[in-house]
DNA sequence: ATACCACCTAAACCTGACTTCAGGTCAAGT
DNA sequence: ACTTGACCTGAAGTCAGGTTTAGGTGGTAT
């Protein structure tokens, strides 16, 4: 059994967001203590090991508080909590994809600005993508579409 | 030339989400047409283009707008947008990879659920890592470290 | 001439995820 | 007795990134 201040060093999590989880229904099975105190015990940790994860596939609060109900509710939930992950693998996957996109955009202004700072102008932009070297058409095509 | 209600339709954004790019100043070479009206150019299109791929990269409106002036400001800032792409790609990547990791743990979260449902209950989750198929072993080990 | 449409501004409002504040409880140490 | 430290609460504040509102301008169609 943990204080709040323990499983704030913990986690590196400030007092206050354990506090918000808490009032924000992402922590069901939390314990207090006589005298009102939130006690953490090993399925608190794991809920909050859990909502770490999923905020960083960037899952929002309201529906990790969802998930959170569905486990204090037993077996009958299985499948509904399945497809939530399912569907968030979804989401992620198609972050990813995002992102991967967006890098070749990046990778491709990197490209163009290093060769504007050799040439010390941007004229070579004005005949694209003739002019590119073989390897970075691909990039800007990709870039522009 | 374009209207900003022309803009709005071909990049699909609100009329006042461009009044607030505009505000925010990312578009610093838009025009006035007499009597205040906004007029979009080639290249403000092509600032919106910008807009577009470094919002989804996950950069700040504030940042977003340092580039732009620096565009504006001519070949002495090409250095300076060289860096603050080659610091973006870094950003990306580094995102794509936490991105990658929560993908193992909500793929490792989706196994679980999908053999609790067979089981009917979690029991298996009781002795793990040793009950698990081999296949998921490093999912498990990846996604709790 | 009046109705309508697309445009304009400043300022207030909204959402999500916290953080800070003001004030209160309680056990332990001096 | 009193101070300290760790905890508690509800309410207000913060920040980013917009959106909505209220009121106003200017050109065209009936």
């Amino acid at each position: 059994m943990y204080s709040i201040g323990e499983v704030s060093k913990m986690f590196h999590l400030p007092i206050s967001t354990l506090r918000y989880y808490d009032k924000e229904g992402l922590l069901p099975g939390l314990i207090r203590e006589k005298s009102n105190i939130r006690k953490f015990d090993e399925r608190s940790l794991e809920s909050l090991r859990v909502i770490e994860c999923l905020k960083k596939s960037g899952m929002e609060i309201k529906d990790i508080k969802q998930f959170m109900i569905w486990c204090s509710e037993g077996s009958a939930t299985y499948q509904k909590r399945l497809e939530m992950f399912q569907k968030q693998k979804q989401n992620i996957e198609s972050k990813i994809d995002q992102l991967q996109k967006t890098l070749e955009m990046v990778e491709f202004k990197c490209w163009y600005y290093t060769r504007a700072i050799e040439d010390g102008n941007e004229a070579f932009a004005e005949n694209m993508p003739d002019s590119l070297p073989d390897e970075i058409k691909p990039l800007y095509i990709r870039s522009h579409t």
